[in-house]
DNA sequence: TTTATTTTAATTGCATACAATTTAATTTGA
DNA sequence: TCAAATTAAATTGTATGCAATTAAAATAAA
C-alpha cells in the first residue's frame, strides 16, 4: 500500500474500530435508559455484579479507566442509590466501591439487556463470537506496549 | 448461554470493541503530538487530505460525528492555521472547511503515522486486515437501525 | 525511628461525544 | 407571495476520558 493510499480514511483500521465503539454504545443507550444508566456505568455495574466491594483501582484495571473517569461515575451511581463509598478500614488509601441493595436488585432488570441490544441489531452470533475473540488478540497486540513501562523495560 | 453468563464483562463484545477503540487511540496520542494534532484532530485532517472545501454535514457523515463535536473542533485547527471556516456564498447555512496551505503541508509529515504506529504495536498485517473487514461488517449490520429513521421506515 | 518513596484517590484542565435546543438560511406549499 | 417546514451550524448541558498534579496513607530504607 502506497503512502497516500495508507492515509486514506476508509483504509484505518483505527477508524473502523473507533467508529464501531461509538455506534455499539448508541445501540445500547436507549435499552440502558431503561435502567436509567449509561454505557460506562453500565461497564461499571457489570464488573460490580461479577465481584462486589472492590477498591476504585481494581475496579479501574478491569474497565481500563483511571480514578479521573471513575471518581466522578462512581459519585454518580452513589447518588443513585446504587452503591456506597467508604474507605477501606485496613488501608485507608483505598475505596472500596459497594452494592447496595438498589444496585444488586437492578441486575434482574439487567439481565435482558444482552438480547435486547442483540435483537436490535443486526448482527448474528458468529460475527458477534468472531469480533470478540478478535478483539481479544488486538488488545494482547496492544497490551504490552504500555506494559512494558511498567515492567521497566 | 445463561443469563448470568450474558452480563460477565469478558462476555461482552461490546466491551472488547470498546477497550480496543480507546487502546488504539492511546497507542496513537505519542505519534500524533509530534503533529500537534489529537485523534479525533488527526481523523478530521484524513478527512480533509482526502477532500478539500467540505461543509460540516459532509464532514460529519463521514466521519459520524455532529456539529457539537465538529464546532469546537474545527475551531481549534483553524486556530492552529491548519484549515479556514467560511459561509458557502451558494448557501450560507453551510459552512465550508478548507485546508490552509499549512495544512495542507502537514500531509507531508503524517504520511509516516501509519507506519510508525503500526511498528510500535504488536500487530501483524494479516489481522489488521481482518479486523478492518470484519469491523466494516459490523458497521452495515449496526447502520441500517439508526438509519431506518432517516429512510422514513 | 524518621525520612524518602510508593501507592491510591481526588482534583484540575483539556478534549471529546452527543442529545436537545436555538438561530439563521433555504426550500416547500398553500 | 409568504407563512410553514426543513436544513445546517452553533450553543447548551451532561457525561466521559485521560494526562498531570495533589493529598493522604502506607511502605521502604537509611
Amino acid at each position: 500500500m502506497s503512502f497516500e493510499e495508507a492515509l486514506k480514511l476508509e483504509n484505518q483500521t483505527c477508524f473502523a474500530v473507533y467508529a464501531c465503539a461509538k455506534e455499539i454504545t448508541r445501540l445500547y443507550q436507549p435499552v440502558l435508559k431503561e435502567l436509567g444508566l449509561t454505557y460506562t456505568q453500565y461497564i461499571a455495574m457489570l464488573a460490580l455484579w461479577e465481584r462486589d466491594a472492590v477498591s476504585v483501582k481494581e475496579l479501574g484495571e478491569r474497565l481500563y479507566l483511571d480514578s479521573g473517569t471513575l471518581t466522578p461515575l462512581l459519585k454518580k451511581l452513589e447518588a443513585q442509590g446504587l452503591l456506597t463509598r467508604a474507605r477501606d478500614a485496613g488501608d485507608e488509601r483505598q475505596l472500596l466501591i459497594r452494592l447496595s441493595s438498589a444496585g444488586k436488585a437492578l441486575k434482574e432488570k439487567a439481565l435482558e439487556v444482552p438480547e435486547k441490544v442483540f435483537c436490535q441489531s443486526g448482527v448474528n452470533v458468529e460475527m458477534l463470537l468472531k469480533i470478540r475473540s478478535q478483539m481479544g488478540e488486538l488488545m494482547t497486540a496492544l497490551q504490552p506496549v504500555g506494559a512494558a513501562d511498567q515492567r521497566g523495560e
